[in-house]
DNA sequence: CACTTGACCTGTCCGC
DNA sequence: TGCGGACAGGTCAAGT
């Protein structure tokens, strides 16, 4: 489950890794994953184009090309963007069992770079996409005009404040998962969040004062910076642009926790369903509202 | 407009 | 062992 740790731990590496490679191929496994904009054309403004930069927006990827254009990414549950180059391929490099696996059967798209690197966009699910767009039509991308402050960037309260307060009758879980409200918190850090400031999951944001909306938004902000030095989170796919897991969940306070002790006061951590999503939380630390 | 639910997919796990 | 069904959860369309 990509969120931002996640996604920001792939954009680092691909930064690090696809800068200033040119394309030479792309090779599209399953058309559904691979959509071209208006104004856009693989031809001309894909092959033969340097990568000039990576970008992170929410849980969205997007990787600038020297052609003006934009391959934007959304790794939804299931999708990983891993690199394999020749330095990959040496004898001791960890990961050379994984990636000499790549292509595998959720293998959607494969980017071929001149050097004969290769960058492989897997899902298992087919819920993620890339796109290829001029960049001067990205940021009218629906999901990303919409989108709310970026939590680890600046002071995201006062805009955080003011759109979450125009949901009052939801539950504050279903508004801290709404990107217009906060960008990149998904179903993880969501709970974690709601753990560390001691709010139930199903608390209507009304009943939620300012004070603790502040103690959520930086709890959440908290997991999220934790999270991103471990790497992230691996749940079941989630990989960094090297084929490398998360270690975050080992750190995790309530998800997966159920059934096990609290570890502040010791009570036992129950799952539920809130907003559609499985939700965990300490009955005791959490009361319900 | 605010809010909720189901659909999109595939793989895994559980009970029979 | 095989099989049906529940479940995983980000976003969008369609519903109330």
């Amino acid at each position: 489950m990509p969120e931002l740790p996640e996604v920001e731990t792939v954009r680092r590496g691909l930064e690090r890794l696809i800068v200033d490679r040119v394309v030479a191929s792309v090779e599209v496994l399953s058309e559904k994953s691979f959509a071209v904009a208006p104004g856009a054309e693989v031809a001309r403004d894909l092959l033969d184009a340097a990568v000039t930069g990576v970008r992170r927006r929410g849980k969205v990827l997007m990787t600038d090309l020297s052609s003006g254009c934009c391959l934007v990414s959304h790794l939804k549950m299931t999708g990983q963007l891993v690199f394999v180059g020749d330095e990959h391929w040496g004898a001791g490099h960890p990961n050379d069992s994984l990636l000499a696996e790549l292509p595998d059967r959720s293998t959607r798209v494969i980017i071929g770079f001149d050097d004969t690197s290769r960058l492989f966009f897997n899902d298992q699910r087919k819920f993620g996409w890339l796109q290829l767009m001029p960049s001067a039509s990205v940021d009218q991308l629906d999901l990303l005009a919409a989108m709310g402050p970026e939590p680890l960037t600046g002071d995201p309260w006062p805009e955080f404040h003011r759109r979450v307060r125009r949901h009052q009758r939801a539950n504050i879980k279903a508004a801290l998962l709404d990107q217009s409200v906060v960008a990149g918190i998904g179903n993880i850090y969501a709970d974690e969040a709601l753990w560390a400031a001691e709010v139930h999951p199903s608390t209507p944001v009304s009943a939620v004062n300012d004070e603790r909306l502040r103690r959520i938004l930086d709890a959440a902000r908290a997991v999220m910076e934790l999270s991103l030095e471990h790497g992230g989170s691996t749940d079941r796919n989630y990989v960094d642009a090297e084929g490398r897991r998360g270690s975050y969940l080992t750190f995790a306070n309530v998800f997966r926790r159920q059934g096990q002790p609290c570890r502040r006061c010791g009570a036992t951590l129950f799952k539920t369903r809130v907003a559609g999503r499985g939700t965990h939380y300490c009955p005791v630390c959490q009361p319900e509202p």
